[in-house]
DNA sequence: TGCCAGGCCGAAA
DNA sequence: TTTCGGCATGGC
């Protein structure tokens, strides 16, 4: 049972299953981090947050952002506790869930999600965070928040008016111009997330993927964590590298700790034991 | 120093 | 339809 409270400064959620350090540290997003006292800050809607765990998950706004746009961005009415007691009790699951538990799949805003997963193609997270920041330093907006200049996501319209050229000091390699060409179909219209948002995720894949740059992984980490399609990953294909059906499949660590895989993994057990999953 | 990273594109087979 | 080389950069 969700409890919901006001406090001077910011909102707290009892009732919520959720880790900071899983939810943030997994690879579904890349502007958030913890500080010596285990606060998550970060950017996001074009102004800074702080999230920490005391007597429940804390969130550093008023009731009105928390309604308008935290409470749906931490994914915050989905039942994730009922979903993992239904989750099987063999040892695969049990060690998965150890290094995933409490990870919350994030509504990212679609443009942001796109762009990052785009940045993420043949990359390590570090640098992925590296090259991000530097985009967002030298095209978004400065933003004042807790005493520091944070800088917001540049938008596609900025985006579209650049060069590849332009985006060499972020040091994207061969993906800056992906960063461009993507930027002019949201621009220009070509892609619409507000129609995508209509399609079946299936249709919605197809449409995505004529993005140049974009394949059916990025598709789906953009369908996943931007557009809230929890069935946007080739489930059963997951299941059978994770169950160790592939040779050198996934360890339940990695299962666990990545959360398109991880997340899916519930969700997949939530519908066939038909539980509550929001 | 060398391997590898949440891939994708385009050509060739 | 599948396979494979090339692509930029840097973390480890």
């Amino acid at each position: 049972m969700l409890e919901i409270e006001k406090n001077a400064g910011f909102i707290s959620v009892r009732g919520c299953d959720v880790s900071l350090v899983h939810t943030f540290e997994c690879g579904q997003c890349f502007r958030f981090n913890a500080d010596e006292n285990g606060v998550y800050k970060g950017i996001a809607f074009g102004r800074g947050i702080s999230m920490w765990l005391d007597d429940g998950l804390c969130i550093g706004c008023d009731e009105k952002d928390f309604e308008l746009l935290w409470r749906s961005f931490l994914d915050i009415d989905r039942d994730y506790g009922a979903i993992t007691a239904a989750l099987p009790k063999d040892d695969f699951t049990r060690a998965a869930m150890k290094h995933g538990y409490g990870l919350r799949i994030l509504r990212q805003e679609p443009w942001e999600a796109l762009c990052s997963f785009i940045i993420s193609q043949c990359n390590n997270i570090p640098r992925i965070k590296g090259i991000i920041e530097r985009l967002c330093r030298m095209f978004g907006q400065p933003v004042e928040y807790s005493g520091d200049t944070v800088y917001t996501f540049p938008d596609a319209q900025t985006l579209a008016a650049l060069s590849a050229e332009d985006l060499a000091p972020i040091r994207a390699g061969y993906r800056a111009q992906y960063i461009i060409s993507a930027a002019r179909d949201v621009n220009d219209g070509r892609l619409d997330f507000l129609e995508l948002d209509k399609l079946e995720t299936a249709d919605a894949r197809r449409a995505v993927t004529r993005v140049n740059g974009v394949g059916n992984k990025v598709a789906d980490c953009f369908l996943l964590f931007g557009m809230g399609r929890l069935d946007a990953f080739p489930v059963d294909t997951w299941m059978k590298k994770a169950s160790g059906f592939y040779p050198g499949g996934f360890s339940a660590e990695v299962f666990g700790k990545y959360a398109g895989i991880a997340q899916q993994y519930i969700f997949y057990y939530s519908r066939a034991n038909n539980v509550n999953s929001g």
